[in-house]
DNA sequence: GCAGAGTTAGTGAACATTAACTAACTTTGT
DNA sequence: ACAAAGTTAGTTAATGTTCACTAACTCTGC
């Protein structure tokens, strides 16, 4: 578990993300928003590696929270893909970090242990996303005659392109109308009628 | 038009690029690799950011060299954005620091000037695939009932998240293959049969 | 009285950039 | 034709800033 100090540096790293990008989170910016000194930080976190890897924990927990709520239920499974589908939107609204969070994978790039955090992320999701298509399709409610790999990699990433087209501030942007209408542009696209 | 000295400042970053990242790209790597010295670089470039432009225009008008190539021909719709699909694709195999450079748009958010430039790439690609699109509905060889708008992001979304997974190291990746079999699930999916 | 959480003051490394200068060309005025 | 003036492309040395991180000290609550 985390003390309340380590919460709310977690926390302030996520608003410095969400505000002025990976890029401007230093310890000095951090400590400065805590309104603590720099070394204080390192009371709580031995590294700054250490600091992101909890963000990316935060970040694959609270993703992992939301698969729970949604999969459980005993809906059908493109009903459970658009629950997702308006989750991790809703999870992005409230929390905008968690956009840059996501396509700041370059960032990590020279450090493995964060790199390897990433994939890991991204695949689970993956994986619960083909689960999902491939029961659709044994059900006869997704279209069978396309490989589940394939339409996975396409519902996840037009969420992605979705989010980042809203993070480049697209003005006139509807959020909740965007998420379904895409979502029902899938939809028809790969539901059996 | 660039001097070859600043051709090979170019070619020398997207190198660095890469191999190492968009991180690994200081004047004193650059200067090393290409073997002057690092105050040499500004006799060629006012800055750093001017290279960075320069890296970009590059990446813009090699995708419109691509574009005009394939936008020209006869084709049908469908099969033009067929064309530019696997036209980008063999952009990124022969130059993989173009990929490097697409999921760049974090670090080069404290710069307006750049993110400016990548919006309007970005921009472009995306009107061609909409239009094309369009055309397509217009000729009753893709579905209309479906805002061009979505099926835009979804062609492109899907193309992204292709693209990345090949960056992230996804092993058995045979890259051909891959596009042709999404762009046939894609072509399955929004085809008027 | 001591451990946990803070402080001040500092370190070394990396970074982009500038200053001052030089050698080797090219241009231009007479 | 040729010397003065200017340009191009490079050099070494240094600057100023930012960064993550550390050593050593102090305060405070149990």
């Amino acid at each position: 578990m985390l003390t309340d100090r380590q919460q709310e540096i977690i926390d302030t790293s996520l608003e410095i993300i969400s505000t002025i990008g990976i890029q401007g989170l230093t310890i000095k910016n951090l400590s400065k928003r805590i309104g603590i000194s720099e070394p204080a930080i390192y009371r709580h976190y031995e590294n700054k590696i250490s600091i992101l890897l909890a963000i990316l924990d935060y970040f694959k927990s609270s993703g992992e929270q939301m698969f729970r709520k949604q999969v459980n239920v005993d809906d059908s499974p493109l009903k459970k893909i658009e629950s997702i589908y308006e989750g991790h939107f809703l999870a992005f609204e409230r929390n905008p970090s968690l956009v840059s969070v996501i396509f700041s994978e370059e960032i990590f790039r020279n450090e493995p242990i964060l790199q390897e955090k990433i994939a890991e992320i991204m695949d689970r999701n993956s994986n619960v996303i083909k689960a999902l298509v491939a029961e659709g399709q044994a059900k006869g409610e997704i279209k069978a005659d396309i490989e589940s790999k394939y339409l996975t990699l396409i519902i996840i990433g037009s969420l992605r392109m979705l989010v980042k087209k809203w993070q480049m501030g697209d003005k006139a942007f509807n959020h909740g109308e965007e998420v379904s209408k895409l979502f029902n542009t899938i939809k028809a696209l790969i539901e059996v009628k």
